[in-house]
DNA sequence: GCGTCCCCCTTGATCGTTCCAAGCACGGGC
DNA sequence: GCCCGTGCTTGGAACGATCAAGGGGGACGC
């Protein structure tokens, strides 16, 4: 019994062929189909390639909606957008989002967007999850008192995090980060090398666990070199005035000659107030940003920035997802990668 | 009959509830429950009334795939993402993507990501097709000479595409774009209030329309006030460095007092050639870019920028896709929205 | 020649939803 | 009290794939 419409030369989009479409052709059962496609070393070479041939003369597809249903899978792997910040120099998303796109459709599977609710941000992960529309979540906002973590991990759902759960209280779920303090380290052991010893920091408020991760990374740094930190750091908003002004102060209270910054839009705030002074960045003052953003790459005095293995970090999560969707127990937690350092002119 | 896991008290993630399992708790069966989520009008209000509740105490979603299957329909529309072009300011997809993600949520679809080929662009979209993995696709890169609206058009596949079709063969499809001549004549415009008589152009190479229909925005508001461009135009690549080397070039040869660019790419280059010879941007010489992106708004001498509606070019994008999808004849092939000129420092 | 085993393939059932057509209850009209 | 139309509700079938068994034929050993 075949589809009438397959048949019929008409203009309108005829649909598909079918699995059994493929098997009447090839002279086969459907099932025979089904292996050729999904276990072909269970067909006899001479079958396997009659099938074939089938499949390709009749440009066969899977219909996804058929195997999602049987195989209970949709082979989609479920990413929250958070609002785009304008301002703010982190346009490192991209990077991220492309390789997390690559690489998941090496292992078979594609990426799925959707948006949350600012004030229900559970609903989102929710809804997919009880409609069996994706397998899988990547949560990529892990910053403390978020209850996305929390809330995924007692669901039971699959996920990865990118990013360290920082509190306690979340229950344990694998993860992939970038050591925030070991690219501060680079970057305050290159200022030294270079022969600096006023090394000042320019981070976050206290409350980022993120940001308290790289100020250590400094101070720890410093403390190993018998180097001053006192009246060298300071703690603002993450915003290119903010960082302006922290540096203007700094430059005046405590003479540092060099900056390591928390990120590249604090250091751009840096870079301005040089400007403004006719400081001359990496000649006069030695500016070093965190995030390896465009603006470090296009600014015209090259801005040397940390740059995390974003690449890596996709990779390590698909692998991570993986594992945890063949129900392979994961041999650890998490993964902590270390990030390298770009040097431009401004250092 | 129900399933037996659903009973079980187990820490196994129990298989979520199903429209049987609504219908036997309700006292109903399965088709009402069905169009109590899908027809609620065809219920007298008590049955809906209880419907309601045992799908609320059960937290009952519909399966995704098993409706896909049914209907033929996947909610999903496919975006295909092209490598990350690392030194070029572009991360302008990222307000497009948001809000695509956004007002596709509206109208209950979501976005899938994939990649494709680059030696066979239109491998990934043939995928989805014949899959049926999405209900319709849309296409982003439309310059010159990309086959993929053409292809598409051919299958008669639904997509929308950002971006005119600019060349005549492409078979019609619907579209939504920007009107560059438009924005650059704004640029110019406003250059021109501003006092300032010789205005260059530093664009991309001939083959570009898109490079080219800007270009005509400035050449045509010169032409229109009387005011002289020979010798006043470079064409180069879409760099940085390019963009320095044609104003290094243009203000020893012409001595323009403001530059249009056909990028913020290239409007960077501008500025660092203005910055090695002690010129102040705004001051000295007026600088103009295109696509207000972040490098625009942080820079420490903010740069004014033709900025591209993105968000209104997703929701009419959603809007065409939607009148597509219901088989709607569409009103007109192309909608063309209108930039506007963010204003900052650097004019 | 016959039974046995194994390999390769086929058949029927199933996933959870929506479409279809028939069933039944309720109420109005006579 | 009976008939009939309207409208909510119902069981059966279908979407297209995979799972779980069942069956047929050839090779081999006795």
């Amino acid at each position: 019994m075949s589809r009438p419409e397959a048949r019929l030369g008409t203009h309108l989009p005829v649909s598909p062929p079918t699995l059994a479409d493929v098997a009447e052709r090839a002279g086969v059962s459907r099932q025979t189909v089904s292996n050729a496609v999904n276990n072909p070393d269970l067909l006899r070479p001479g079958t396997l390639e009659r099938v074939r041939e089938a499949i390709e003369e009749m440009g066969y597809s899977p219909n996804r909606a058929a195997r999602n249903l049987r195989t209970r899978t949709s082979q989609l792997i479920g990413l929250r957008v958070s609002p785009v910040q304008e301002g703010t120099a982190n346009a490192m998303m991209d990077r991220f989002v492309h390789t997390l796109v690559e690489t998941s459709a090496l292992a078979g599977h594609h990426v799925l967007l959707f948006t949350g609710d600012d004030e229900d941000p559970v609903a989102g992960y929710d809804n997919l999850l009880r409609s069996t529309a994706v397998d899988a979540f990547v949560v990529t906002d892990t910053y403390l008192g978020n209850p996305q973590a929390a809330w995924l991990a007692q669901q039971r759902a699959p996920f990865v995090a990118f990013g360290r759960p920082w509190d306690r209280a979340d229950a344990r779920h694998p993860w992939v980060d970038v050591d925030g303090a070991a690219g501060t380290r680079l970057a305050t052991e290159h200022l030294i090398a270079k022969g600096h010893t006023r090394i000042a920091w320019i981070g976050w408020r206290k409350d980022s666990p993120i940001g308290e991760d790289r100020r250590a990374g400094w101070l720890t740094t410093m403390h190993e070199h018998g180097l001053p930190t006192t009246g060298l750091a300071s703690r603002v908003e993450d915003t290119v005035q903010s960082g302006g002004e922290a540096a203007a102060v700094l430059l005046d209270e405590s003479a540092p000659t060099a900056f390591v910054c928390a990120s590249d839009t604090l250091a751009m705030g840096v870079l301005h107030t040089l400007w403004l002074r006719q400081l001359a960045p990496g000649r006069d003052i030695a500016v070093v940003g965190f995030d390896d953003s465009q603006v470090a790459q296009v600014y015209p005095v090259g801005l040397t920035s940390v740059r995390q293995p974003l690449e890596e970090v996709a990779v390590q999560i698909v692998t991570a997802l993986h594992a945890l969707l063949s129900h392979q127990p994961p041999a650890e937690d998490g993964v902590l990668l270390t990030p390298t350092l770009v040097v431009r002119q401004s250092s």
